[in-house]
DNA sequence: CGACAATACATGCACGTGCAAAGGATGCAA
DNA sequence: TTGCATCCTTTGCACGTGCATGTATTGTCG
């Protein structure tokens, strides 16, 4: 508001910055080991386990792979990958659109939708415990 | 306070915590990808960065290795790899400790204390800019 | 129609990481 | 001294990622 607010700002802005950076980075780290260590236990790692959720809450369980990127924390490239291990599983499918031939979907298979539905508990649960 | 709040957590306690972690998920991306960027422009890594900025701090300029890998977040073998990586460029250099031989000492070389005094600014701004 | 840009996904490659095992140095007990 | 446990760091390996590129299909302009 004031000269002195600014003032305060130039002289403990480093600090304060770093501090609520360090802390974003640990909490941050915290959730995820916290995340992948439960979910290791359903044979799922997070990028695998957020491809799953977008699918079983889309239309039809299905979804555009370019669609998926943009929900979905990941490259292009390691979408991809990460869609080709959960069909390896049998957990989704892909198939080419019809009218679209460059375009691709990706769909949830029972077993893709029995694993996630087995998974969500847990996941839940370790949200419930790492955040505030 | 009363049941009903309780309730209200039950019903809504799923959505509610994807929203708070994805929005932690997205803020950590968005401050690494930025610092990432930045920091590439001083031929540095934001591991790296931390380690200068740690021994830069440190009493001596200097600090035992598995001390270091307490303070950044980092495993030994990652952090070992960092501080190679930065005694490569001539930033910090290693010793072995006189007394116990099985310590090693990291220490700030001065051009690894020009490369972090350069780099500080950058750092401090690319914070300011996207954190709250 | 034919050439060229744009889109969509897959793949080769290099990089940084964690885990587990190895390497080296020290201290202690027999 | 020898043997062995311990501590600290480095290294081998596999993994997931991003970037740049490749391949196939579609859209557009002349």
């Amino acid at each position: 508001m004031s000269v002195g607010g600014k003032v305060l700002d130039m002289a403990k802005s480093e600090t304060l910055l770093a501090e609520q950076w360090h802390a974003l980075v640990e909490q941050h780290a915290r959730v995820t080991i916290a995340l992948e260590r439960a979910l290791a236990e359903h044979d799922l790692g997070i990028s695998e386990y957020e491809v799953l959720a977008e699918l079983a809450s889309a239309p039809e369980n299905e979804c555009r792979m370019q669609q998926l990127s943009g929900t979905v924390h990941l490259s292009q490239s390691a979408l991809s990958r990460v869609v080709s291990r959960l069909e390896e599983q049998g957990l989704v499918s892909r198939f080419m659109c019809k009218d679209d031939r460059r375009g691709i979907f990706a769909t949830l298979t029972p077993a893709g939708r029995e694993r996630y539905e087995l998974a969500r508990p847990t996941h839940r649960s370790v949200l419930a415990q790492n955040l505030s």
